[in-house]
DNA sequence: TTTAATTACGAAAACGATTTCGGGATTTAA
DNA sequence: TTAAATCCCGAAATCGTTTTCGTAATTAAA
């Protein structure tokens, strides 16, 4: 029971290879009588064409790859969800790489993915990335690349983002209606775009504010290990400068500024009131309830991967322009109750 | 630059299309000498070898796949990064599939894994499924398949658990610790041996108590939708029979309880104190903080892999008869203190 | 010196599918 | 009745590797 390919199943039909594969690709070059007996044939062998095989000829993989920082954030849960929604209903099969925030990681992945072992790529930079030559030589195979949540700015490819400088602004605006008076911002990176654009957001929402007030130092770099930021968190909120106001670019940061407010027994949101950029359906259930800025990451990833085929359904057609921004929501919880 | 295959380099190299691939490969036939001839121009052209031409040739396809019914959950974000920590390390690919807990889709998802497509399966089944005729025929195929944390019963291969009996249980003497009269258990299948044996502890651990106390019935099925498991749970909680002490069978219905007292202004754990099986890491910082049984979800995912590749790797090992327990751990916090 | 063994490479056959092309048999048009 | 068109099907090339096997050239053994 096992390895019944064309050349079995045409020998059992006595018909031809030819002739058993175009029946099975429903060509019109074959009778209904022939196809009938083929189709039969071959459910009734269990054949299953071999893919490789397959792929070899067509030169189409039908597989397309994810490659993402890590898979631990919730967002990237969600948004792989979103993906293989529209992939399943493409028939195409989802490879998931893992860069770990390595950019020599992410090279030699986005290297395996060249040619021909997938029709398109996914991506959302590591932290670590600062060059995008192994993505223009994958472009340069005709692989289409889309960028999801996080760019690579100056490389010239179809993304979908959130509005990530709006939302920075909405979270400072946020604070300041909550009476804060010492807002800071908890960046997990200088290099994302997508963290530098949160931040200068938050930034320009500040200006509302009199210059007299607000710390000195209004954005926080926490893009070390999970220990060091921790570290770095209570240092901030224990030391002089105590901020009255936190809002942390990613999920972790906010879950250690929980957590670092509960070791030190600070009152949120009575000393300190915190927003988070967070997809983490436990936000409404934390103690207190966690006032969030919800990205829409099932749909970034559904409308990244709806992209993706776009531009591999249809070689000439010009994908690269294409900028999908899906806005997050702020949602208002207990963590910047007044 | 692109499609430098074998041939061209061949071409280029004034070599045999044979000579180059044993150079590459580092064949014992070829002069040290050629070889970096070889070597050097294959890096300059940046040649890489198609995988699918290579996979149909060696019927190798150093790829894996890893069946879940969803990524939503925390415990399969971890998992996959326990996965994809030895498939890295082995140089293979992973395919993720999710089977939306559908029986159709799973069976379709697994016949797509046979004809070479892959090495190995790792699987978690989905709650509907009811026979093994697609695993079987599959592992009929020589692709060895290893389950993880969800097994099928009496279907014969490895599988990687946790010790569920026993922690359903832990669960239900602990909340006779902290004096319950009347706690129940919330299962989320009747179907999944994972869950049915973390009822059965459950209940074997209430033995403990008198037979006169305790509710009616002590385990409730949870198996709707999101919607109707919550309007069950609402129910439940503001009942005639209302329990003082609750075990969630699975993350998700955890948060659910979490959200259904929190609407019903039922304080935890001073009315109702909970237990969830849940390897979400804001357990601690929840309202209130969350006992959990915390599964070794990276370790389970992890050791799964490696079982897989040793059957991978070496054909004659029997691995079927591979069962290996990762026990979880009791964590108590808040929401179960006296 | 002759024979045997070793070294280094190339020709060609796989792997399993797709596709082009050609040609009998049948039907239609002239 | 003959020519042309249509319908079905098969032979063979092809995708890019890997691998077996054969064979010259060189080296070692006799």
């Amino acid at each position: 029971m096992q390895k019944v390919n064309l050349k079995e199943l045409a020998r059992q039909l006595n018909l031809s290879i030819a002739t058993v594969s175009k029946a099975l690709r429903d060509s019109h070059e074959i009778s209904s009588k022939t196809k009938h007996i083929v189709l039969e044939a071959a459910a009734r062998l269990n054949y299953t064409p071999n893919p490789y095989a397959s792929s070899l000829r067509r030169k189409k993989s039908k597989t397309i790859a994810v490659i993402i920082p890590e898979v631990a954030d919730s967002f990237f849960s969600l948004a792989i969800n979103g993906i293989q929604s529209v992939a399943e209903l493409k028939g195409y099969h989802v490879l998931i790489y893992l860069s770990h925030e390595k950019f020599e990681i992410e090279q030699s992945i986005v290297a395996a993915c060249g040619s021909g072992r997938v029709d398109g790529v996914l991506i959302s930079i590591s932290k670590e990335t600062c060059t995008n030559d192994h993505l223009t030589s994958l472009q340069s195979e005709n692989i289409p690349i889309i960028f999801f949540d996080r760019e690579f700015e100056n490389f010239n490819t179809a993304m979908v983002l959130t509005n990530d400088f709006e939302c920075g602004k909405i979270s400072a605006e946020h604070l300041i209606e909550t009476h804060c008076k010492k807002p800071v911002f908890l960046s997990a990176s200088t290099s994302l775009p997508m963290c530098t654009k949160r931040s200068e957001g938050f930034l320009e929402g500040l200006k509302k504010t009199a210059a007299t007030t607000g710390v000195a130092e209004p954005v926080i770099l926490c893009n070390g290990s999970d220990e060091e930021n921790y570290q770095k968190i209570i240092q901030l909120i224990t030391g002089p400068d105590v901020p009255d106001g936190i809002v942390a670019s990613v999920e972790k940061l906010g879950m250690q500024v929980y957590l670092a407010c509960q070791q030190t027994g600070i009152k949120i949101p009575g000393q300190i009131k915190v927003i988070a950029f967070s997809t983490n359906d436990t936000a409404p259930i934390l103690n207190p309830s966690l006032t969030t800025i919800t990205q829409p990451a099932f749909n970034i990833g559904k409308a990244a991967a709806e992209i993706l085929f776009k531009a591999i359904d249809k070689p000439n057609y010009s994908y690269t322009n294409e900028r999908l921004v899906v806005p997050s929501q702020l949602v208002k919880r207990d963590s910047t109750r007044l």
